[in-house]
DNA sequence: CCGAGGTTTCACAGATCTTTGAATACTCTT
DNA sequence: AAGAGTATTCAAAGATCTGTGAAACCTCGG
């Protein structure tokens, strides 16, 4: 099935925006799944890793927020599923990642004298990621707003 | 000196930035030099990394245009400096992962079924992403008029 | 056209990160 | 409260990525 393939370049892409290989495929998982929600068990079996993996995967994609517990009525495994507002979630990582340049901007600011072309360098970083850590957050509502309209 | 331990901890920031652990160090190297510009030798000796790592690491930031070769008259030595706008291009970076997961969105569209849960989030992911697309550029551009206008 | 200084390339060694398999810890059901 | 079925943790093996040192390759001045 082309699915798959495309399921695993996928992954690929995903490590690129910072994902391990193995929560990668496995939120690639999530992604092309048939069903609603899929057990520790189905995405071991369906990609070929086992059990530790899975649940090591599984946990850090739950603790940043890009997948979720689901409900399974009468079912002893545990279910999970894509959360909601997964991909926005993703890029507000990046925000974290913003923070951390601004911050490590005014550290370097803080150490270097006045007027070297060091301080002058920093200060522009300091500025740009500022500007970025103003506005990203905003992207993301614009998209949640957009989305909401869309669906009526 | 505090500027080093600074310098440091910003390539470690780069680093989540998806830059490599030499070119990280190398480009901090950079930002915290005191000179306009600076040799692949002085960058070795700085940073304790022998002249093939920094060769490398010097031709990928090269390659992504974070830095560039700075005329240096009457040294025999190539200088390299800081680009004008490397922050911005560092971010338009992103760009390129962006288009990778739009990408990545279609091919799996292309290969499910049109009322399957899968295409549904597919659609969703593709959605988000093409949203990004457009709007990133627009980001960057509203940063270099805000600099350029703060310039007068 | 030769030689010195500087840069790049490349195979290998070393470090780092991942995965695995198995033991441990849970948690329902009866 | 016991036991079966799941989930999690962890040390060790394996795979991958990175840095090193040395050789090859430029380039410019003499």
């Amino acid at each position: 099935m082309a699915a798959d393939d495309a399921a695993e370049n996928l992954a690929l892409v995903l490590m690129r925006n910072g994902l391990q290989k193995a929560p990668a495929r496995v939120l690639a998982a999530f992604l092309f799944a048939e069903e609603e929600s899929v057990t520790a068990t189905d995405l071991g079996e369906r990609l070929g890793m086992n059990s530790g993996s899975v649940s090591t995967a599984i946990t850090m994609l739950r603790t940043v927020a890009l997948i979720e517990r689901a409900p399974a009525p009468g079912s002893r495994r545990e279910h999970y599923r894509l959360r909601e507002h997964a991909w926005a979630t993703l890029m507000s990582g990046q925000n974290a990642v913003v923070q951390a340049m601004l911050d490590a901007a005014e550290d370097g600011i803080a150490a270097t004298g006045d007027d070297s072309p060091a301080h002058r360098r920093l200060t522009e970083m300091r500025d740009f990621y500022a500007f970025v850590f103003r506005e990203l957050p905003d992207l993301i509502d614009r998209w949640k707003a957009e989305r909401t309209a869309g669906r009526g």
